[in-house]
DNA sequence: TTTCATGCAAAATGTTTGCACACGA
DNA sequence: TCGTGTGCAAACATTTTGCATGAAA
């Protein structure tokens, strides 16, 4: 159907895991405890997050073995530059999201509870396609994020009933 | 014609001094001599800038007579909620751009010399609307940023050995 | 046993804030 | 005058870096 912009799915043929490996094996780099711990807890679900998300989840997970501050930033940059993950920025501070094995896509951004929702829009790529082409520019990419309010914060402001926020 | 993605112009009807002071007045507050200077530098050209560029255009323009970079933060910050100018950001720091009397449009970001491109597609704003409405989704606005080459990098870049691959 | 990776502390970056004084209305 | 705005310095938040130690290969 036309009008449906929901996501499809890609078929990988490796893990991430593996992916990542190959990759760093092709740059002689190693392959170490925190590597590891990082790449498993990434792709352990599908939401986007950051910096300081990945950290307090591995604290949490691996408790006294915990992987650094430093070591998270430049495992992320790696996992950017193999192509694992994806990065843009969001009211300042770098977000991430699954790009091996997910459809390329763009957002909805809620900016009453700041979630992101995805879609998926060929004919948005056709529109980006024909524009660069008028101004002879050579694409790479791009990153459209749409902001407003979702259908659960709208609904929420509705009905003003249940307002027990703010402890 | 359709597929022409320039943009066209927006009247109107009070200069943005103006328009700022009005923006001020109905919140008391004051018309100041950096907040003067600020807009009018802002306003003298439409490229982009980002606080440094303002900071030393306008220590070029006054000499000592300066404006301090806090203030210009403030002064910024002042502009963006009165709607003359609009902010986003790239590669972790703000840009600005101006917003009163200019026409909603997007860009194309040439990662080689950091140029914008604007453009203008009413399709774009359709398909936005389009997906927007199948999630119930109130759209405040977008933004899309088309990364790649511009022509000019792509010329300069042909000339030299086209050998440098890796990988 | 030779690199490369890590953790720590510190630095760098970009932006914001507290406060005493200056100034516009 | 009165209250807002300013500049300064310092704080801030996020990310990056230098270096000695630790661990892959």
């Amino acid at each position: 159907m036309k009008n449906d912009f929901s996501l499809g799915t890609v078929r990988v043929a490796m893990k991430p895991m593996a992916r990542f490996e190959e990759y760093l094996q092709s740059r002689g780099k190693r392959i170490t405890q925190q590597r590891r711990a990082i790449v498993e807890q990434v792709f352990r679900h599908h939401e986007h997050f950051d910096a300081d998300d990945l950290l307090a989840e591995l604290a949490q997970e691996f408790g006294v073995r915990k992987v650094s501050r430093p070591t998270v930033y430049r495992t992320l940059s790696e996992l950017v530059d193999s192509g694992l993950l994806r990065k843009m920025t969001l009211n300042g501070r770098s977000v991430y999201e699954h790009d091996y094995g997910y459809p390329q896509h763009d957002h909805l951004h809620c900016t009453k509870c700041n979630r992101l929702i995805e879609f998926q829009s060929d004919e948005l790529t056709a529109i980006r396609d024909a524009v660069a082409r008028q101004h002879k520019f050579r694409v790479s990419g791009h990153r459209l994020i749409v902001t407003g309010i979702c259908d659960k914060c709208n609904r929420a402001q509705l009905r003003p009933t249940r307002r027990l926020e703010m402890v």
